[in-house]
RNA sequence: CGGGGUGUAGCGCAGUUGGUUAGCGCGCAUGGUUUGGGACCAUGAGGUCCCCAGUUCGAGUCUGGGCACCCCGACCA
């Protein structure tokens, strides 16, 4: 490709919108535009790229026996009914109306058209396994896009789908899909944290995510690094500390006192007040969950995980209850505590020991002392609901944890049976039997990995592309294009190497050196080889990798050979 | 969806208490001088000042409403 007629040009300077490296690196180097917010399009240089990425995908996909296939991202709403999902998700599933007035949606995954196919073919167990996987745009109408190609709202996913006659065959299979999502990060020379993930109302057996380190992610991961252990904070098992100093022990209860607390309404003023650490005290979180009240107790120095407590009630479709609610309950806000509530759920989160505690007294102003479980108190489910904290210790091994953040590369699900069950997939088993099938998916974000792989290699002057994704492999530069001996040169250099099997991106442009070379670094190609008049006056070219500051002689008719040595 | 910010030429920005023909740098076009790290000179093209309504003799500037984009948070199969 030439550099003269290439569509796109760098911009010297990004746009004031983008905060973050790949994004600004993504405008300058005209890889893609912007059309609206999280919608994109993409330059012929960021083209190329995707497409060496998918192709990667496809290979590592191809290896465990997964086939290509392709599915619409128009969708008719009847799928989605079938499955719940239709009414379960919020807004960000655009649904409209065809010219008949039939609902529509616009596919934002495709478990329910996968599941479709699949009754449809799918007769028998000699059929089975198989997994089928596609690269498709998927649509999500995002709160927040952000980070450029970070979070979109129209991006594209490369996502896979497996069937399995049984869980032990899906349990086998798991690992083989776990290692090609290894082997595609570390082929597109990425370092990412594989961590244990939650598998919320997916309703799975097992879950895992790939994440890549840096201050720019939306999510949270616990790392242990003596035996690391890690996952997403909403799966994350941590040891909560043990109480330290003097508590009433059980066997010691004192009666229920109150205490006069005026105004003194959250944990941090209550340990002010009391001069107690905030373990001491119980800290009572009120949801709504499905009409019903539900009162999360836990200790006052953790928070609640909701994604735990999804899992603890069964149902994510729950949200903080308001001061009403709770009042109409008989909780007083600021007070509160299941202590005399009726018509409540009580969460206990499993930190709560035996021992006394200060808890609201459900009267204002006041708190009550020497309270214990569960003498004044019973709860309905007892469950780890606790949000694991920096401090706190690993559950594998007791050495103390770290929180990080990270931005989700990848997600591999043993799915179970909630689709294939809701949707009628079955096939006969070797007895003759209808079985339900058991299905896994694997979503990996094709534009959120290029995003990736530019946040994890560039400097202040560009883009370092790792080899097996750049656009181009050689960066050929003519330094004095009116000398016709430098542009006969790099001419013939350039149709040479073509013709040797290199991808050459070739900048013949009439521009300064100070120019060419900046949109070399720009741009990142791995190798840049430079033709000039003072290295023909040497009989040679200059070859330079992007990662190095070192440039290397090479005489003119080693050239070719040499850079193909590099490049191939 | 809550909080904050920004909308003026392709990009980055300035524009005074409301006042004439809206500027600067980069980029772009043409010509010339240059040519190993974003050169220089000259000439030139390029604007619904986000949109709508209002106040005013007069609005980029003031008022009201809306829209778009960015950031933080909530949300996120």
């Amino acid at each position: 490709m030439r550099l003269s007629t290439l569509f796109g040009k760098t911009l010297r300077q990004p746009p004031a919108e983008a905060e973050i490296a790949s994004h600004r690196l993504i405008l300058r180097a005209a890889l893609a535009r912007p059309l609206a917010a999280g919608v994109y399009s993409y330059l012929p240089l960021g083209w190329r790229v995707i497409r060496k990425i998918e192709a990667i995908m496809r290979d590592e996909m191809d290896k465990i026996g997964g086939q290509e296939i392709h599915m619409p991202v128009l969708n008719p709403a009847e799928l989605w009914k079938e499955t719940g999902r239709y009414f379960a998700i919020g807004p960000e599933l655009i649904r409209f109306e065809d010219r008949a007035e039939r609902d529509f949606v616009l596919a934002m995954t495709h478990e329910e058209v996968v599941t479709d196919l699949a009754r449809r073919e799918l007769r028998s167990y000699r059929q089975l396994p198989f997994m089928v996987y596609q690269i498709q745009t998927k649509i999500r109408d995002e709160a927040r896009p952000r980070g450029g190609l970070i979070r979109m709202r129209e991006f594209l996913m490369k996502d896979g789908y497996s069937f399995h006659e049984d869980q032990k065959g899906l349990d086998e299979y798991y690992p083989l899909i776990h290692q090609a999502y290894k082997n595609i990060y570390s082929r597109c020379g990425l370092q990412v944290l594989d961590v244990e993930a939650d598998t919320g109302m997916m309703g799975g057996t097992g879950s895992h995510e790939f994440i890549l380190l840096s201050e720019s992610g939306e999510d949270t991961v616990v790392i242990c690094r003596n035996c690391g252990y890690a996952a997403n904070v909403e799966a994350a098992k941590a040891l909560k500390s043990d109480r330290v100093g003097q508590h009433a022990p059980p066997e010691a209860m004192k009666p229920v006192e109150e205490a006069s607390t005026p105004g003194v309404k959250t944990i941090q003023q209550l340990t002010e007040f009391f001069s107690l650490p905030a373990q001491d005290f119980l800290k009572s979180v009120f949801y709504s969950a499905g009409g019903d009240l539900v009162a999360v107790v836990i200790r006052g120095d953790l928070d609640v995980n909701e994604a735990k407590l999804a899992r603890a009630l069964q149902s994510a479709d729950f949200r903080f209850a308001t001061d009403v609610e709770i009042a109409k309950a008989g909780g007083v806000p600021g007070f509160a505590s299941p202590i005399g509530l009726k018509n409540v759920r009580v969460v206990l989160d499993d930190s709560v020991d035996a021992d006394a505690f200060i808890a609201g007294a459900n009267k204002p102003d006041t708190h009550l002392r020497n309270v214990h479980y569960p003498r004044d108190f019973k709860a309905d489910i007892v469950a780890d609901v606790a949000l694991a904290q920096a401090g706190q210790t690993c559950c594998a091994c007791g050495h103390e944890i770290e929180l990080s953040r990270g931005v989700e590369l990848g997600h591999i699900f043993k799915l179970g049976y909630k689709y294939s069950e809701a949707m009628g997939a079955k096939f006969l088993s070797p007895e003759g039997k209808e079985v339900i099938v058991i299905m896994g998916c694997y979503g990996i974000g094709v534009d959120r990995l290029l995003a990736a792989i530019i946040e994890q290699n560039h400097d202040d002057k560009g883009i370092i592309w790792p080899r097996s994704v750049a656009p181009f492999q050689v960066h050929l530069v003519a330094l004095g294009v009116e000398d016709a001996e430098v542009a006969g040169v790099a001419e013939k250099l350039y149709l040479d190497l073509q013709a040797r099997g290199c991808e050459v991106l070739y900048d013949d442009r009439a521009e300064t050196t100070g120019v060419k070379f900046n949109d070399a670094d720009l741009i990142g190609l791995p190798l840049r080889a430079t033709v000039s008049r003072r290295t023909l006056d040497k009989g040679s070219i200059e070859i330079k990798p992007r990662t190095s500051q070192d440039f290397t002689l090479v005489k003119l008719d080693e050239a070719v050979e040499h850079i193909a040595g590099e490049c191939l």
